[in-house]
DNA sequence: ATTAAAATTTAGACGAAACTAAACTTTTTT
DNA sequence: AAAAAAGTTTAGTTTCGTCTAAATTTTAAT
C-alpha cells in the first residue's frame, strides 16, 4: 500500500497527538496540520476507509495497528534523515526539522535500510528523540524534566520537549545540548527559575519555562 | 518560486527532448512522461503562464531562461543524489535512478550545497553524466561512442547512452562501468559487433546495439 | 432540563492534475 | 487541390485535498 504526503502528514500528527491524548480530535488535528476542521473530517473518513485509523463521528480517531506501523516507519526516516543532517552534513539542530519533513516521504525501504547502516544504526535523533528499528520497535526515552530534577543530583541531557526552532536556538547559544551534563545549583522560588552548573562554565540561569523542556537522565 | 513536482518532472522532460529536438512536441513529451497528449497540452498552458516556457500550440514548445534554470538545478539536485547512493549507500548503479527521482524535488538549496560539498564535488554521476554547479553551468559530455571508436585505439568509457537498467544491468555484467579502458581489437562487418579487450580479462563481444550506448574517451 | 456555546459534520465549491471523447489543425498522400 | 492520416486542442469528468458557510451534535451553563 502507498500513501499520499497528506495521508502520511495527517497520520504522523495523529501518532503524535495520540502519545499525550488518548483521543484525538478533529479540532486539535486542525490546529496541529494548520489546515480547517471541516477538511480534517474529510481526510479521516478516508482514512478510515483505509483502514489506518477507527473514526467515531463526533467523538474522534485512534490508529489501527496499520496505523501505528505507517506512522513509526515515518517517524523512522524523519529521525535517521535529522541524524544524517546534522551528523553528515554538519547542519544545526535547529535547521533540519523542515527538511527532514520532506525526506521523509520518500518511499524506499532500501534506501532508509542502507541509510540507517551507514550512519551506524543510531539510537536517536539530534535531538534526543529515540529513532524506531526498521520493526517499529522503540527504546522509550526519559520522561524526567531538568525541573523536577533534585538539586545538586548531577544527570545529563537526553532530549527536548518540543523541536521548535525558538527552543532548539537558545539551547544552542546557551551551549546546551544532548549529552550535556549539568547540574541544578539553586532553585528560585519566585519564579521557578534554576541556577545550573556546565562543567568549566559560570553559573547560567534557566527560565522555569526552558527547564520543562529540557529531559535528562540523572547520572 | 516553488514548483509542484508534476510540474518538475514536465521541465526536466522537455530539457531532456530539447537536447535533441529543438522543439518539443505533445506527442513527445506525452510519451517521454507516460502521459495523455491532452493532459501535456494542460500542462504546457500552465507553464507557460509560469514563465517556464514558450508554447506555441500545435507547433511545440520551447524552455525560456528561467525555464532551463530549474530544469538545471534539478538535474544537478538528481545526480548528486544518484552520486551519494553509489558511493555512500552502495548502491549498484542501475538502482539509483528511481530514488533520485523522489530525492531530487527536496526543495531546500542549502541542503543540495551542502551534500555537494559533503560528496566532494564530484563533477559526474555514477553514469558519466556532468553535474552541473550551482549556477547551473555543466562541462559538456564526451559523444564518441564505443561503435565509432577506430580499432587499436585505446579508450576510457565516460558515460552510456541512457539509464534503462537493462543496459546498466548488461554493464555491471560484463564488468563494464565508468572510468574502464578497454580498445577495440575486431570489428565484424556482418552484425557490426565489436571484439573489445579489457586488461586482464578475456576478449568479449558486444553487439552493435550495446556499443552505440557506451560513450567512450580516446586516451 | 432547557438554553447557550463549542465542536463537528455536511453541502457545495475550487484548483491541480489527470482522463476520454470529440473537434479542430497541420501534414501527408494521392 | 482534395482527401486521409496524424497530431493537437477543447470540452466535459474525475479524484485529491482543500476551503466557506450552513446544519447538526455534543458539552457546558444557567
Amino acid at each position: 500500500m502507498n500513501f499520499s504526503i497528506a495521508e502520511e502528514n495527517y497520520i504522523k500528527a495523529i501518532w503524535r497527538l495520540q502519545q499525550s491524548d488518548a483521543n484525538v480530535t478533529t479540532n486539535e488535528l486542525a490546529a496541529e496540520l494548520q489546515t480547517k476542521p471541516a477538511s480534517v473530517t474529510d481526510m479521516l473518513k478516508r482514512l478510515s476507509e483505509k483502514k489506518l485509523l477507527n473514526y467515531a463521528p463526533y467523538y474522534g480517531v485512534k490508529l489501527t495497528a496499520d496505523g501505528k506501523k505507517l506512522a513509526l516507519s515515518i517517524i523512522r526516516k524523519h529521525r535517521l534523515w535529522e541524524y544524517f543532517l546534522v551528523e553528515k552534513l554538519q547542519f544545526n539542530w535547529d535547521a533540519v526539522h523542515d527538511i527532514a519533513e520532506e525526506l521523509e516521504h520518500v518511499s524506499s525501504p532500501e534506501l532508509i535500510e542502507r541509510l540507517d547502516a551507514f550512519l551506524g544504526y543510531p539510537k536517536a535523533d539530534p535531538h534526543g528523540d529515540p529513532i524506531p528499528d526498521s520493526k517499529g520497535r522503540m527504546t522509550s526515552i526519559s520522561n524526567l524534566t531538568l525541573q523536577q530534577l533534585p538539586e545538586a543530583q548531577p544527570a545529563i541531557v537526553t532530549g527536548v520537549g518540543d523541536q521548535s526552532s525558538s527552543l532548539l536556538e537558545l539551547l544552542r547559544q546557551k551551549n546546551i545540548g544532548i549529552g550535556t551534563k549539568l547540574e541544578i545549583k539553586q532553585r528560585h522560588a519566585f519564579d521557578g527559575s534554576v541556577e545550573i552548573k556546565i562543567r568549566n562554565q559560570p553559573l547560567i540561569n534557566l527560565s522555569e519555562q526552558l527547564a520543562k523542556n529540557i529531559l535528562v537522565k540523572p547520572q
